[in-house]
RNA sequence: GCCCGGAUGGUGGAAUGGUAGACACGCAAGACUUAAAAUCUUGUGACCAUUGUGGUUGUGCGGGUUCAAGUCCCGCUCCGGGUACCA
């Protein structure tokens, strides 16, 4: 009999699926194990030969797991919401739940061809009301929660109640937006919205203003690890931020045990440094400062620009003149803005190259905003003043006057008609603004250093300590800032910032330091405010060689004059009394002093934010909230799940709500439903439970399920989720882990990543101009331009002329230069994708090798965790060796197995295998245990093995790999079990020993020739053979070996 | 910029500090065949020598530790991934 794998495959899926070989059943006599694979999205465009590889490697590893006696849960389901779906819903007007059930329908059927080990009837998909009516029901655990920072817990909001009533605020420690105060009798007397809007401040899921993620394209807010370079991660649009009223989860509040977390759990270094980065925490210190308002203008301008400035006065030049304006990103001397003209000063200091670069840039994009420049010597000021009235006079009366205002220049800033007074009124240091102001920072020791302050763009301090002589600028500059998108801010390295006009005091040294606001500092991390050092932070330092503030170094020896000195390490100078200590020892001893003299305290701040909860959008989970008077109210448990509502278009509604807006009695007793609907990252985050108990319609995991599988013990996925589902998941999981409803702290106790499988992609070269292809060899003789071709039809990069010319009627003429009359094609390794015609389809190979093969080939390509190259050449390898497994048994199409004893050196191969195999997949070395198989194979085949004995404990240790040929044989040979309840073999070392071991002699390290010995001889006897032998004397030329070393069973070496 | 990986034949990749290149692909030669495919056998890092045992060299580059380094240490180069004004 041939190896039919076609019919022997769909053999056993059939009978595996009606005798629920799989199904899983909680048994308390055996221990459990749990492993999971990252659930997919099921896109349109099936899987392709990358995506099974991690579910491979998850069942081999789930039935091995099984045959050494555990009780196995090994499920797959759908994330069935996301945007694809939507958009194409958009476009086409099919509805989102009709292309999601399609897709998983034909996931599945991919899917099934491999033979995976699922529980099929454990199957989720997060769009079934069955199992979001879960998500829901956890958001409104969340929405009833705070988190209580002494228990380092969440507790009720009950609690939060109670405490107000007696306490108010005082004595609280709670996880909240914004610090609030109040007393006992202040809260009690509050009406019910304005407690309302208190206890928003401290639910785990609330409602707040955020900067938020707002894609237009898209039409909704995005999540943190959503955007990627100012990019939404699907579609690739801009993103720009925006403050909006938001569902958030207070996944901040977590950030310690998520940090803590980590050290418990069995996941890659690399994988935790990320998360570790993610959550970000910093040990720092808060410092107060005192402002004072001044009324002293922002740059020192030189007496020239007084002097032009009282000209235009004198001479009356009526027009709208506008000193030190900012125009574009740029500060302009004297702007008529009606005139679109700029005059500037140009002194013989500023007369550099780089000088002269930065102002042809600047020229050039100001005459893109229609502005022109007019220079100014500085020393024809001094000389001829008259001249450069006129000068000026004739330029502006030459220009008509521009209609239209700047759309750069900010639309609600009126300019004076007439000219405004400048202001010389130096009052600097007068009135100090109401209390402090606090910055934070991990670099106590550099408090001397500090040359400037800086506040965030979006920060409450900017406006507060904004001069009236500064508004208009610092209003310009605000307006600006918004308007740029993440992705500008970033592609646009250029340093910008603007003078607030106010001065605050260095507590240390009393010295008064200028307080600029600036988009390099974040309004939503630490305080929103920073105490700038130039000398020991390259960001202030940037900052302070733009604007010329002063750099003072605070290390020995540190040089400044090109870069700042960042690191944390030298000796204090310039430092009052940290002078002389190490800057460990000044952090320490600064923080000491800040707390002492109560001017601020130790404080620990987290990179990580909280998740932003809403999406505008359709295809998602509707919240479980209604509106009342204004305010969010949670429905009735029993009312879950809130059914996604049918809709019309999948649009915003025209006053731009979002399409559950469109909703017809979108309503819950009367009050009106949450048009939001959750993100992608909801239904994804506590699926696992789901698997252990997916018909419950009472829990979301009933006690006994979740205390029987309690975690997942391996979960095997990709590492694009590192700091999203990652996250969010291990947040969900502490929370109801808070609550009682899980009896794990963490959700994933092993994680392994799966690489990334590439696409390898083919070539032909077509000559310039002609229908003519030449092969890959003979194309340097001529022009030409390599094209992508199906990989499809080439095979061993030969191509398969005729299908060529088939595939696209361009080519049906195409005429080829081949080589030994092939045509042989190039390759290069790309991404996976069908511009690059080299998607290779799992059912393609499935139907011409066979999912056995399949599995063992994607596994043989190389370590799971690495990416690496599909390259089909490799396949018929595997296939082959499948054939020669299969040989072992049937000679002659004849079933031909013995059941004579073994043989020493059958039951040698057979053990050696056994402990390679049970090893390697211990350590998910799937690679290397297709080999052993490989080898294993060939020495039975040489020896001509058909011992029944040996050759079914090979079929068991290859079952989790190619479980189908092994059930075939294993039926064959006479068992009536299936393979998956037979036990994994034991090796026994007895079969192992070897009687003499093959010694490599070496001479000062380098390998000569080989002498056996026999297993347990001793060194000295050894070392005497090795001596007296002919060859050795060739190597020796007669010197006396200096020194013999002799390490058993490993190697001889002889030091000449 | 910072963090994490990686670099071994024509290709994918093996190698607890102990004979580098297992296993497989590809290629070449041969057998079978009218022929092709399939299958089987042999060879296959490079260079030199060759009747033969052989010799030299070799794991991105430069140093070091060691009797012995692909493996450990120090300094680079290149490639891949993540992340980014996080004070």
């Amino acid at each position: 009999m041939e190896y039919n794998f076609r019919d022997i495959e769909k053999k056993w899926q059939e009978f595996w699926a009606k005798n629920e070989t799989y199904k899983v059943v909680e048994n308390n006599n055996k221990p459990k194990y749990y492993v999971l694979d990252m659930f997919p999205y099921p896109s349109g465009a099936g899987l392709h030969v990358g995506h099974p590889l991690g579910y491979i490697a998850s069942d081999i590893y789930s039935r091995y797991k099984r045959l050494k006696g555990f009780d196995v849960l090994h499920p797959m389901g759908y994330d069935a919401y996301g945007l694809p779906a939507e958009q194409y819903a958009i476009q086409t007007g099919q509805h989102p739940a009709v292309t999601t059930q399609n897709n998983i329908a034909r996931y599945r059927e991919q899917l099934d061809q491999i033979g995976f080990s699922y529980d099929r009837r454990r199957e989720i998909r997060t769009c079934d009301p069955g199992y979001y009516k879960w998500t829901q029901w956890a958001f409104i655990q969340m929405f009833h929660h705070f988190y209580d920072n002494n228990r380092q817990k969440a507790e009720p909001v009950e609690k939060l109640i109670k405490h107000f009533e007696i306490y108010g605020t005082g004595n609280l420690n709670a996880a909240c937006g914004e610090e609030l105060s109040f007393t006992a009798k202040e809260w009690n007397e509050k009406s019910e919205k304005e407690k309302q809007q208190i206890l928003l401040n401290y639910r785990i899921a609330y409602l707040g203003d955020t900067p938020v993620n707002w894609c237009p394209k898209l039409g909704t807010v995005l999540a943190n690890d959503e955007v990627s370079e100012g990019l939404s991660i699907r579609g690739g649009y801009p993103v720009e931020q925006k403050i909006m009223k938001q569902w958030c989860l207070r996944v901040s509040a977590y950030a310690q045990r998520l940090l803590d977390g980590l050290e418990q759990i069995d996941w890659t270094e690399s994988l935790k440094d990320t998360q570790r980065h993610w959550i970000g925490r910093s040990e720092g210190v808060e410092i107060q400062f005192k402002p004072v308002k001044a009324a002293r203008p922002a740059v020192k301008t030189s007496q020239a620009h007084d002097i032009l400035w009282d000209a235009f006065l004198i001479h009356q030049i009526g027009h709208d003149a506008k000193r030190r304006a900012p125009v574009a990103f740029f500060t302009a001397d004297f702007v008529f803005p009606r005139k679109r003209l700029i005059v500037e000063i140009v002194s013989e200091e500023s007369d550099t190259t780089e000088y002269m670069q930065y102002m042809k840039e600047r020229t050039v994009v100001l005459s893109n905003h229609d502005f022109r420049v007019l220079r100014i010597e500085e020393n024809e000021i001094f000389s001829d003043l008259d001249f450069v009235i006129r000068k000026i006079k004739q330029r502006l009366d030459s220009i008509p006057p521009f209609e239209k205002m700047s759309e750069l220049m900010s639309e609600d800033v009126q300019f004076d008609e007439t000219v405004s007074t400048p202001s010389n009124v130096d009052s600097a240091g007068q009135e100090p603004e109401d209390d402090f102001f606090t910055v934070f920072t991990t670099r106590a020791d550099t408090i001397f250093g500090v040359t400037f302050m800086v506040l965030a763009p979006e920060s409450e301090l900017t406006e507060k300590l904004t001069t009236p002589e500064q508004k208009e600028e610092v209003k310009l500059y605000l307006d600006a800032t918004k308007k740029r998108t993440e992705r500008e801010r970033i592609a646009d390295k250029k340093v910008t910032g603007v003078f607030s006009g106010s001065y605050a005091v260095n507590p240390f040294n009393n010295e008064k330091i200028p307080v600029w606001i600036s988009d390099y500092v974040l309004a939503g991390y630490g305080t929103g405010a920073i105490m700038a050092v130039p000398a020991h932070d390259s960001r202030d330092y940037a900052f302070a060689k733009h604007f010329n503030l002063p750099i003072v170094p605070l290390i020995e020896g540190c040089d400044v004059s090109e870069e700042s000195f960042d690191a944390k390490d030298g000796i204090m100078i310039n430092s009052g009394f940290l002078n002389g200590l190490t800057v460990k020892e000044a952090i320490r001893s600064a923080v000491k002093e800040v707390e002492e003299r109560r001017l601020g305290k130790r404080k620990v701040n987290y990179r990580l934010r909280d998740a932003i909860f809403s999406r505008q959008r359709y295809w998602g989970e509707p919240f479980p909230i209604y509106y009342k008077d204004g305010m969010p109210y949670t429905v009735d448990e029993k009312d879950l799940p809130i059914k996604l509502p049918e809709i019309d278009k999948f649009l915003p509604t025209e006053t731009g709500e979002p399409p559950l807006g469109r909703a017809k009695d979108w309503t819950y007793n009367g009050y009106p439903l949450e048009l939001n609907t959750m993100p992608g990252f909801a239904g994804s985050s506590a699926y696992y439970l789901r698997y252990m108990d997916p018909h419950n319609e009472n829990a979301l995991v009933g006690k006994e399920a979740n205390e029987y599988w309690r975690n997942v013990d391996l979960y095997i996925g990709g590492t694009e989720h590192a700091t999203g589902h990652l996250i969010y998941s291990r947040f969900w999981n502490k929370f109801l882990f808070d609550l009682g409803v899980v009896c794990e702290d963490e959700p994933f106790k092993k994680l392994i990543n799966q690489g990334m499988i590439q696409g390898r992609s083919n070539f032909v070269y077509r000559v310039q101009g002609d229908n003519l292809f030449v092969s890959y060899n003979l194309k340097s003789q001529y022009d030409v331009t390599p094209i992508h071709v199906d990989v499809n039809i080439v095979e061993n990069d030969v191509l398969d002329i005729e299908k060529f010319r088939a595939w696209n009627p361009e080519y049906k003429n195409a005429e080829f230069i081949l080589e030994n009359g092939k045509y042989i094609c190039g390759y290069a390794i790309e991404k996976m994708s069908k511009s690059m015609f080299n998607v290779v389809n799992p059912d393609d190979v499935v139907k011409k090798y066979g999912a056995d093969t399949l599995r063992m080939y994607e596994m043989f390509l190389g370590p799971l965790e690495i990416s690496k190259p599909w390259d089909t050449n490799g396949i018929d390898g595997v296939h082959r060796f499948l054939r020669k497994l299969w040989n072992l048994f049937y000679t002659e199409n004849q079933l031909s197995v013995s059941d004579e004893a073994p043989t020493k050196e059958e039951l040698k191969s057979l053990h050696k295998l056994i402990r390679k195999v049970t090893s390697d997949i211990e350590h998910f070395s799937f690679n290397t245990s297709v080999s052993a198989f490989m080898i294993c194979v060939n020495e039975l085949t040489a020896l001509k093995c058909n011992k029944k004995e040996i050759l079914g404990n090979l079929l068991i240790l290859i079952a989790p790999f190619a479980p189908h040929i092994a059930e075939e044989l294993w039926h064959s040979i006479g068992n009536n079990n299936t393979i998956c309840d037979e036990k994994w073999p034991v090796w026994d070392e007895e079969y192992l020993k070897e009687n003499s071991f093959t010694y490599s002699i070496s001479f000062n390290g380098k390998s000569r020739f080989n002498l056996d010995f026999p297993a347990e001889a001793a060194n000295e006897e050894i070392e005497k053979a090795v001596l007296e032998h002919e060859q050795s004397q060739k190597w020796l030329e007669g010197k006396t070996p200096k020194k013999v070393i002799i390490v058993p069973k490993k190697i001889v070496n002889i030091v000449v």
